[in-house]
DNA sequence: GCCAACGTTGGC
DNA sequence: GCCAACGTTGGC
């Protein structure tokens, strides 16, 4: 899952309540989905920084919750606010994340130059989804890259 | 700041 | 339902 630092970093979970953060203000339909549909409660998290000096996977979260509707769309304030979503009938959905651990920066390039990663979604060319699923294998190879050292 | 890629919008 | 125009993402 990306996350941009300036937004929600790493350090930033590690200080929230319970270290867990609603994913709010994902608006394209496919990441909604990922969340509403297949994400369950205990699903390891690969925490992204992305849009920032040095992007890459900055820590290991959990799902905790299932999805549920994403508050932001019903502020009139927020830069989220969806004008056509209700109550009754939200558009837009997220689930709570918690840090499991905040881990060495796996940078893009360490990434990319994994041979058994050149599957990995987000290295894909013109990958934009901001939430993206990882194979067990893929899980395996990053969450131990990240905790070496 | 550039630009490729891709999603969304809206006229027809 | 098509598709051009436009907006956004995100690495570089």
């Amino acid at each position: 899952m990306k996350s941009e630092p300036s937004d929600v970093s790493i350090d930033d979970l590690a200080n929230l309540p319970h270290q867990t953060v609603p994913w709010y203000g994902v608006r394209n339909y496919l990441a909604r989905n990922f969340m509403r549909d297949q994400m369950k409660i205990g699903d390891g998290v690969l925490f992204y920084h992305s849009s920032c000096p040095e992007p890459g996977v900055a820590g290991l979260a959990q799902v905790v919750s299932a999805a549920y509707p994403d508050e932001t769309q019903f502020q009139p304030k927020n830069k989220y606010l969806d004008e056509k979503a209700t109550r009754e009938t939200p558009r837009w959905f997220n689930v709570d994340v918690q840090l499991i651990k905040k881990t060495r920066l796996v940078g893009l390039p360490e990434l990319r130059a994994h041979p058994k990663l050149e599957s990995l979604r987000i290295l894909q060319k013109g990958n934009r989804l901001s939430i993206t699923p990882v194979t067990p294998a893929e899980w395996k190879i990053i969450s131990k890259l990240a905790e070496e050292k």
